[in-house]
DNA sequence: TCTGGGGTCCTAGGACCC
DNA sequence: TCTGGGGTCCTAGGACCC
């Protein structure tokens, strides 16, 4: 058996360990730039504000039911992620990180009769250490783990917040409960088509051949589904972490870019911070694509898109090296006239830096005294914050910068926003 | 005024090899 | 009259995930 645990509600769950005054109120958290509601918590979901609802639009309904909102902060959501998944690893060594709130775990070793009972104490074992609440679904294949983790936060009253699907009956009714576009790997384009040939829920979709599937869901991605929903797991547990094959930093701007000196200034803001990533991980990277866009829902001006790429002939990690070839591929793509709202940095073709493979026509590259420098940026910037040196091509001013109005302190990864609590002693009142 | 960001996996089809 | 067979590698684009 295997199980999914998920927290609940993640990033509004992050904020309200620090505001415990919030306990019972509506909250939202938004995404970069203030854009859109990413995660909102029951009392907000009540309230009846969607997912992914742009902020504007919900704003006169937040501000009526005295909402609190809080801009991302990700600093804060990827160090509290970083303690549950110790936590969970404390419990359970053979763990799969899957995204920054949820992980699988592999529980080969216990007794079914054990499973409900090993799933409460995952629970507040991660509630008592981290305060993030937590949903657990456990059952044969990942795919039927999630099904349940869905379910048990549904009823979470009646299931208290664990599901466990023991036998196939257990399956087939929790899958009769499930429509086909909250089963993990049926996306909006599947479920109109599986709507469309008359298969509503994940029972019936269970019942669907395989060479069915593989001819309409996307080959072996739909046989596979096929069996996971029969309890048959196709999709094993990854242990440790693997090298980022892409890295990308992309950001929608504050307000529109109009000249290519503030675009280059944006994109080598981008390229440093992809470099960094890159650095983290301990790889290089052959190939930068830089890509700028118009805005998507502005009926002013006709939506715009273009990305070009450069291939290195050396691949690097090297900031300088990278914001070069970046800044020439800039110049190419911006076009003089248009009204920027978005644009990113692509780094792929990624090696490890250990395999660097030199070029007989650049010798040097890449430039083992960049390759220093970069170290010792890093280092500064980790030592002193980040941003204490930077180079000049990423800009001072930067006018351009996404907003992010309700940012919530650092609280667990910065000394001046650590929180400080005063403790009194009250004396007791004997009624 | 105003709508996010960062990833993975798979397939079809073209170019190429012997 | 008539022109083989069996492969690999790479890329763009589509689907999905959180």
């Amino acid at each position: 058996m295997k199980a999914i645990v998920d927290c609940n509600s993640f990033y509004a769950s992050c904020e309200k360990v620090f505001r415990p005054e919030l306990e019972g109120r509506p909250i939202v958290v938004l995404s970069n730039n203030d854009g859109c509601i990413i995660a909102r918590n029951d009392e907000a979901k009540r309230l009846g504000i969607p997912m992914g609802e742009p902020y504007f639009k919900a704003k006169a309904l937040i501000e009526q039911q005295k909402v609190s909102v809080f801009s991302s902060n990700y600093a804060l959501y990827g160090d509290m992620s970083r303690r549950v998944m110790l936590t969970l690893a404390d419990i359970n060594p053979k763990i799969e990180v899957y995204s920054v709130d949820e992980a699988f775990l592999d529980l080969a070793d216990i007794p079914i009769a054990d499973l409900l009972d090993y799933g409460r104490l995952i629970r507040e074992q991660v509630a008592v250490w981290t305060g993030i609440p937590v949903s657990v679904g456990i059952a044969r294949s990942k795919t039927l783990a999630k099904v349940a983790n869905r379910l048990s936060k549904k009823e979470k009253v009646k299931t208290s917040g664990v599901m466990v699907l023991e036998d196939e009956l257990a399956e087939k009714e929790a899958l009769k409960a499930t429509s086909v576009d909250d089963i993990w790997g049926v996306g909006r384009r599947y479920a109109r088509f599986l709507r469309l040939n008359g298969i509503e829920n994940g029972h019936q979709l269970s019942l669907q051949s395989e060479a069915w599937a593989y001819k309409n869901l996307g080959g072996i991605v739909g046989k596979r589904l096929i069996k996971e929903l029969n309890g048959i797991p196709c999709i094993e547990l990854k242990h440790g972490i693997d090298k980022k094959q892409m890295i990308a930093s992309t950001r929608s701007f504050g307000k529109p870019v109009n000249t290519l000196s503030d675009m280059k200034e944006a994109i080598a803001t981008y390229t440093s911070r992809a470099a960094e990533k890159l650095r983290l991980q301990k790889s290089a990277a052959c190939c930068v694509s830089v890509f700028m866009s118009t805005g998507y829902f502005d009926l002013r001006q006709a939506y715009e898109k273009d990305s070009r790429f450069e291939i290195l002939l050396t691949p690097t990690a090297n900031t300088n090296e990278l914001i070069a070839y970046a800044m020439r591929v800039t110049e190419k793509t911006f076009r003089q006239g248009a009204s920027y709202k978005k644009a990113g940095v692509i780094l792929s073709s990624i090696v490890d830096e250990n395999a660097i493979q030199s070029c007989l026509f650049e010798p040097d590259k890449p430039s083992p005294k960049s390759t220093i420098l970069g170290k010792a940026i890093d280092q500064l910037n980790k030592k002193l914050g980040n941003d204490t040196v930077h180079f000049a091509a990423t800009g001072l001013e930067k006018d351009w910068k996404t907003r992010s109005e309700v940012r919530s302190p650092e609280y667990s990864t910065k000394w001046k926003d650590i929180p400080v609590v005063s403790a009194f002693h009250q004396p007791k009142v004997t009624p």
